[in-house]
DNA sequence: GTCCAGGAGAGGC
DNA sequence: GCCTCTCATGGA
């Protein structure tokens, strides 16, 4: 058991609860609140018994302080947020402890490729099903929690067995993705050395990941603050919070995207996912 | 039973 | 290029 201070406000719960990761399950441990589940292949359990305080079982502080953004300078991420903004402070206000989650890249693709017109609860029913018929089965705190599965354990199951986990049409996309990593025909790892237009443009490349998806594992997966996913929550607060009924009505997708981008700059991401949540449980 | 969900791709124009 | 339709599934 080892603990390190968050150094900030920290939110455990609403961080691994705000739709960026779909896997925690909720589990006590000595009377601390806390979660289980896989940094990539490590089982391990997170608990907060403090607001400023982080608690963990089953893997080193680099790591998970890496995982949660604990060491984000959070401040100076919000000093580049416009200033009079009174719907993103509102929304801050609503979750302050809530932070980016950096999550494994493949995982982070896979899972977002099976959210698509999908509710939170299913993503995480799914991603739970995926994981225990394909993924490694490890044990942590006296719970099982299973590895998200490889791109070649994806891809050897086959797309009928993935329509069995309840996946729809989506199967298709995950399968044909999975295909693509494990044969060597793509590789996740170039994304690191791409700008973010480029990196958005190699995921662009995969079946089922269009401008949305994309922008998810950029934000999610690469750390890239300046994607700036919109999906229908999010769509709804910006028309509604930021604009008048006639141009609530008229704008495109296309120029909320770029009017968002701009509009709250080079840690759009960040903010987006304040708004996000805030939309998601106040609405 | 009806509506909706962290959308994307194909086809028609 | 833009607009529309369709694609499965389960929770609310």
């Amino acid at each position: 058991m080892t603990e390190i201070a968050t150094g900030g406000p920290f939110d455990l719960a609403q961080t691994l609860d705000s739709g960026q990761v779909f896997h925690w399950q909720s589990h006590e441990v000595e009377g601390v609140a806390g979660f289980v589940g896989c940094l990539g292949d490590r089982p391990v359990w997170i608990g907060q018994p403090a607001p400023r305080a982080i608690r963990f079982l089953g893997v080193g502080a680099d790591a998970v302080a890496a995982y949660l953004g604990i060491a984000e300078p959070v401040a100076s991420l919000h000093a580049t947020f416009p200033a009079d903004d009174a719907v993103l402070a509102e929304a801050i206000a609503y979750c302050p402890g809530l932070r980016l989650v950096r999550q494994p890249v493949w995982e982070c693709l896979a899972t977002f490729i099976t959210s698509s017109l999908k509710q939170v609860a299913h993503i995480r029913q799914i991603s739970l099903t995926l994981r225990r018929r394909f993924g490694e089965r490890r044990e942590i705190a006296g719970c099982e929690v299973w590895t998200y599965p490889s791109p070649a354990a994806i891809a050897a199951a086959g797309e009928e067995a993935l329509r069995e986990c309840g996946l729809g049409y989506r199967a298709v996309g995950l399968h044909r993705t999975a295909e693509a990593i494990a044969s060597g025909e793509a590789d996740l790892g170039e994304l690191e050395a791409l700008d973010d237009a480029e990196a958005r443009a190699f995921l662009l490349r995969f079946h089922g990941v269009g401008e949305k998806i994309a922008n998810c594992v950029l934000l999610f997966g690469c750390g890239r603050y300046g994607a700036f996913p919109i999906d229908v929550w999010m769509d709804r607060i910006l028309r509604e919070r930021y604009f008048g009924p006639r141009k609530r009505r008229r704008l495109k997708p296309v120029e909320l995207q770029a009017w968002a981008e701009r509009h709250f700059g080079p840690n759009a991401g960040y903010a987006q996912q304040y708004l996000f949540h805030f939309a998601r449980k106040t609405f």
